[in-house]
DNA sequence: CACCAATGTCAACACCTGTACACAAAGTTA
DNA sequence: TAACTTTGTGTACAGGTGTTGACATTGGTG
């Protein structure tokens, strides 16, 4: 709630907000959890004594989940600006990657957060990701019903590709946060076995005929 | 160390040590984490006294490993069996996720931990069971290689299709921990949806050419 | 300006944590 | 049995935790 910041008008409130969350996601990456924060972690790292952490959060849970709110928000953003481009056809696959890679490092603490709290959060912060990724899935689907040579593919189908691709694109994304930021290197590599695997599916969807 | 016992041999040893493992397990399906774990709760669901904790692990990171440890032996175990049988080469995919399936369920307490600390837990924890999938995945590779279709495919990419494959495997897994033990009809429908993500795998292996 | 709600601070509470140390009980070996 | 090593117990300490209530400050609105 209060996304948009329309009611309050007190300038402190968005500042000291945005000060927690980014408290929060900063000690994410040297502690090894979220649920590892306490409470008075994130206030300390924010500059704030403990209890003002109450006038923006009733507890840490729901911090989390404006966290993971904040998370998908952009990466669908990105979606739809890739939608928005159009794919150049031929090198659809490598420059999607590419694109993601790049998107994953500038936004690296936001992806560290969702995949730790992915299965070992709070059970409503997990099943918010689960919901998230959910939709995602799906929202891809759709987009692959409108490639041609899929066109006769049942809609269950097209989920379980839909879901294929985001499993593969989940675990690229972890093992891109798993190496040190300046390793272009074995970026690259990551990127050209992303390729490669997002080929393969093609070509094996390519091939796949629906049973009725 | 000291898995076997063989130079410490007072019984009471090896009892309260699985005491400790098996508190730690349930309590991880409890809260949300192994991090999130204390000392003092496992040794109290133990039915000891936390300093007697201190007997058999140096402290929570040591008995994280050893959960790791034997997490990944059993399913090894399970590995070597379905190898040793072979493969009825016609419902060899079907069989298979069956069986799979099954021993995630009978081992749940375990792949649950595993897949909670994958990402989340302390960085010992985490590059020990990273370095496990990784050994998982080169074996599948070589099991893989053996296969007729694919005979002439590169060593890179036999890799390449083995992590498609574990990825998918990881991905079920999880997904299976996800719903209640009693929903056969959800857990049936993961597992074709399992069986058909691989099998589309092998389609698009089957026409695969390895670059040179 | 004065008012008022929103925001931040301070002090205090009851509780839980990891770990050190000295001691008791139990099991093994001579 | 007596000597020993291993395992488990009890006590204690210093420090971190979430949450409380009363108070101070700030900033927008009349």
């Amino acid at each position: 709630m209060d996304q948009t910041g329309e009611t309050r008008r007190d300038p402190r409130r968005g500042r000291t907000r945005r000060a927690l969350l980014d408290a929060a996601l900063e000690l994410v990456e040297k502690k090894d959890n979220f649920t590892a924060l306490s409470l008075r972690l994130v206030a300390r790292k924010a500059g704030v004594v403990p209890t003002a952490f109450y006038r923006h959060f009733p507890d840490m849970d729901a911090l989390g989940l404006a966290l993971v709110d904040e998370s998908f928000r952009t990466l669908r953003q990105l979606m739809r600006d890739v939608r928005a481009v159009g794919l150049p056809q031929k090198q659809v696959i490598s420059t999607s990657v590419q694109t993601y890679v790049r998107y994953v490092r500038d936004n690296a603490r936001h992806f560290q957060f969702v995949a730790k709290e992915r299965f070992s959060g709070s059970q409503p912060i997990r099943t918010a990701i689960r919901q998230e990724i959910r939709l995602f899935t799906s929202e891809l689907a759709t987009d692959l019903s409108r490639i041609p040579f899929l066109a006769k593919v049942s809609a269950e189908d097209l989920q379980m590709m839909a879901s294929l691709v985001v499993n593969n694109m989940t675990s690229l994304t972890e093992q891109i946060l798993d190496i040190p930021v300046d390793d272009r290197a074995e970026e690259a590599f990551l990127a050209r076995v992303a390729e490669k695997q997002l080929r393969l599916i093609f070509l094996g969807a390519a091939s796949w005929r629906s049973q009725p």
